[in-house]
DNA sequence: GGGGGCGACGACG
DNA sequence: TTCCACGTCGTCGCCCCC
């Protein structure tokens, strides 16, 4: 932006103001030729849809960049130093919260996936590799970053810049288990860690510092060689009075090397003084050039100093984490709940507009999303459709339901219907997120009987999960707490289509017994009652769910209707399960007999989720099966859809996206998590 | 007027 | 020659409904 004015010099160079994929952020960056990088992903990027959606935003940010400089331009003397006083009463409070008694160290592991796939195979080293494809690169070795290859880059661009570049597919399993080797490194240090993602975490070691009688650069020294020979990985650290700077800190003698900042708040001070605002996790591309670009912000430190113009032109808690940043402050304590919020999927294809093909792809994403929710139990009710068009237009629509869904029936009849409404349209990429979860309802009256039943399928989860070597998340509640912190490793980048989910790895740990047959895993007496595959047991299944539920507080039973609905529920159930076809068993004893996946004897775990995931499949199925007959009896939605989506029609044909005057609408910035 | 829903979008790995 | 991901979370403005 701050050279927008370069066509005007002497010679034309336009790629500098191409700031889309380069950036010397990155560490193993920094003797790059960025010239050279620029002008060939500039090259490579000119005229394509992509290139010109980023033109699009470009000429958004600064529209809003100058909207903001106006805004600043009209403030009045009086105005400024009333801001300034709001700003320096906030830093005062804001100094007070300062915790200087806890020890943070981050641990991030170098080049992670590219390490992985050299210790693999070693005669990649020393070579320029990247792990991905052609579209996208996950990671890029140091020696490929050289050449300015980096994440997030797409394979041809990166071929272009490094023509030797050797490309190793993503292989999600290989990561994992690395992984799990270093968080057991982790565990020794702070059994509470918090796995940020696969290859980076937080660790509180104050006690371990105390009760060893040694300094936080000792146990970071300790804690990496110790990394290095459990997994022949180096990893870098940094040690910090909080987790935003031990982040920070963690990038500075990077890789295979450390950096503490002690505990002090005049070392803090000086170390933040300099510190370009873009090392701080939560401030982007966007919010640094709008702080460079409308206040001159460059360092940490003048966000103290711009203070009242951060007050008087941001919302109240963006200000905050602006102000905290230029003091060093950041996140001491470790949370116990972190609960996911939602889960989404999403694939991008090759652009189309025929309309039979994008409901296949819709009808794909909702078995996933499905899957994925029934893996974790969890039912959600607000249900939004993302699209991006053949021009990389991103849009989202979005539908909050009466009732909480997760079978592939329900998610793709609500789905389509917002996908109709976009119709016709070309079509780059299509994503499905669930939300609002019945879990977030604690303790609300009416939880319907939905949770019921999957509370059947947690309390399996969880039952297994006591067992964990997680001990210290190990209530019932917390099992989606676990997964929350790793969500977002969830999925691989590039390929997240078949693999194994991860967090079951560290989530559920192993039952002790196989199981050859479904339904067995769960083996608290309701649950046996319940499910039992056995037909002459169906009507105690009946009755023993019915006693269940009336003696349990849990299964609060609203009304003699909904006790009804369950005995319903249960004598379909009991119909399907003396069909045959119904009856998980393993074929030659390696065999799934209902989808034909291959598990062997000894993937003891992995054929238990498997089981489990038949299961709730199953009771999902059910569950919507009769949900549909009531739902005829009743007309509920249906007028109500109908409405809805007519109002949103409307709204859409005034809302889209050309807002080009924006009114300094205060924008985002999250108080990032970790700060 | 407050709260919930929606849509956009930044950020991160 | 083409070719720019996926999953999650957070904030904000606007609109509608009660």
């Amino acid at each position: 932006m701050e050279k927008s004015e370069s066509t005007s010099g002497d010679t034309p160079r336009p790629w500098q103001s191409y700031h889309t994929v380069y950036t010397n952020a990155k560490a193993g960056m920094d003797g790059v030729d960025k010239e050279r990088v620029q002008k060939i992903v500039y090259g490579m990027s000119k005229g394509s849809k992509y290139f010109e959606n980023e033109e699009r935003k470009e000429a958004f940010m600064r529209g809003k960049i100058e909207s903001m400089r106006v805004q600043c331009a009209k403030l009045t003397p009086a105005d400024i130093s009333q801001y300034q006083m709001v700003a320096d009463r906030r830093i005062l409070e804001l100094e007070a919260t300062r915790d200087l008694s806890r020890i943070w160290l981050h641990v991030d592991m170098d080049a992670f996936y590219a390490a992985v796939e050299t210790l693999s195979n070693p005669s990649l080293k020393g070579k320029p590799m990247a792990v991905g494809s052609m579209s996208m690169i996950s990671t890029a070795n140091y020696e490929a970053r050289r050449f300015g290859v980096r994440a997030a880059m797409p394979g041809f661009i990166a071929r272009k810049l490094c023509p030797e570049l050797i490309f190793v597919p993503v292989d999600f399993k290989k990561y994992t288990y690395c992984s799990d080797l270093t968080r057991k490194v982790f565990q020794k240090y702070d059994p509470n860690f918090m796995a940020a993602s696969l290859d980076e975490a937080y660790l509180d070691i104050t006690n371990v510092c105390k009760q060893r009688g040694i300094t936080s650069g000792e146990i970071a020294e300790e804690l990496r060689t110790s990394v290095y020979k459990e997994t022949g990985l180096t990893c870098s650290a940094g040690v910090g009075p909080n987790r935003l700077l031990a982040k920070v800190c963690s990038d500075i003698n990077k890789p295979n090397g450390q950096f503490i900042l002690p505990n002090d708040r005049l070392a803090v001070m000086t170390f933040i003084s300099s510190l370009p605002i873009r090392k701080i996790g939560g401030i982007g591309k966007v919010t640094e050039h709008i702080l460079r670009d409308v206040f001159g912000i460059n360092t940490c430190e003048d966000m103290l100093q711009k203070g009242g113009f951060l007050c008087a032109l941001f919302s109240h808690s963006t200000a905050d984490f602006f102000l905290s940043v230029g003091l060093g402050l950041g996140k001491t304590e470790n949370p116990q709940v972190m609960l996911r919020k939602s889960i989404s999927n999403e694939r991008t294809f090759a652009a189309t507009d025929d309309e039979a093909l994008l409901h296949q792809k819709l009808s794909d994403l909702a078995e996933m999303l499905s899957s994925d929710m029934q893996k974790e139990g969890l039912l959600g009710r607000t249900l939004t459709l993302k699209l991006k068009t053949a021009s990389f237009e991103i849009r989202t629509r979005a539908v909050t339901l009466q009732k909480y869904i997760c079978s592939s029936e329900d998610i793709l009849k609500y789905a389509s219907k917002l996908l109709k409404a976009e119709l016709p349209v070309s079509l780059r990429l299509i994503g499905l997120r669930l939300s609002q979860f019945n879990k977030d309802m604690v303790g609300a009256p009416s939880e319907t009987r939905q949770k019921t039943l999957t509370d059947f399928l947690i309390s399996g989860d969880a039952n297994r999960k006591s067992t964990s070597d997680n001990s210290s998340l190990g209530s019932i509640v917390d099992s989606h707490e676990i997964c929350s912190y790793e969500g977002r490793e969830g999925r691989d980048l590039l390929d997240g289509s078949d693999l194994p989910d991860l967090e079951g790895n560290h989530t559920f740990s192993s039952n002790a017994g196989g199981m050859e047959k479904i339904y067995e895993p769960l083996k608290n007496e309701t649950a046996n009652k319940v499910i039992a595959p056995d037909p002459k047991s169906h009507q105690n299944a009946v009755t023993g769910l019915l006693e269940a539920d009336s003696s349990s507080v849990e299964f609060a039973c609203s009304s003699l209707d909904e006790v009804n609905k369950r005995a319903n529920l249960l004598d379909d159930e009991a119909v399907s399960s003396s069909n045959q076809e119904e009856l998980l068993l393993w074929v030659n004893d390696y065999k799934c007999s209902l989808c034909g996946i291959e598990l062997p004897l000894g993937f003891v775990e992995e054929r238990q989720e498997h089981s489990d995931f038949h299961l709730a499949e199953r009771l999902q199925k059910e569950e919507s099966r009769h949900e549909t007959k009531t739902l005829m009896l009743r007309h509920r939605f249906s007028l109500k859809e109908n409405i809805r989506s007519q109002s949103k029609r409307k709204k859409q044909k005034i809302s889209p996206k050309d807002k080009g005057h924006i009114p300094i609408d205060m924008f985002f910035v999250k108080s990032f998590q970790n700060f």
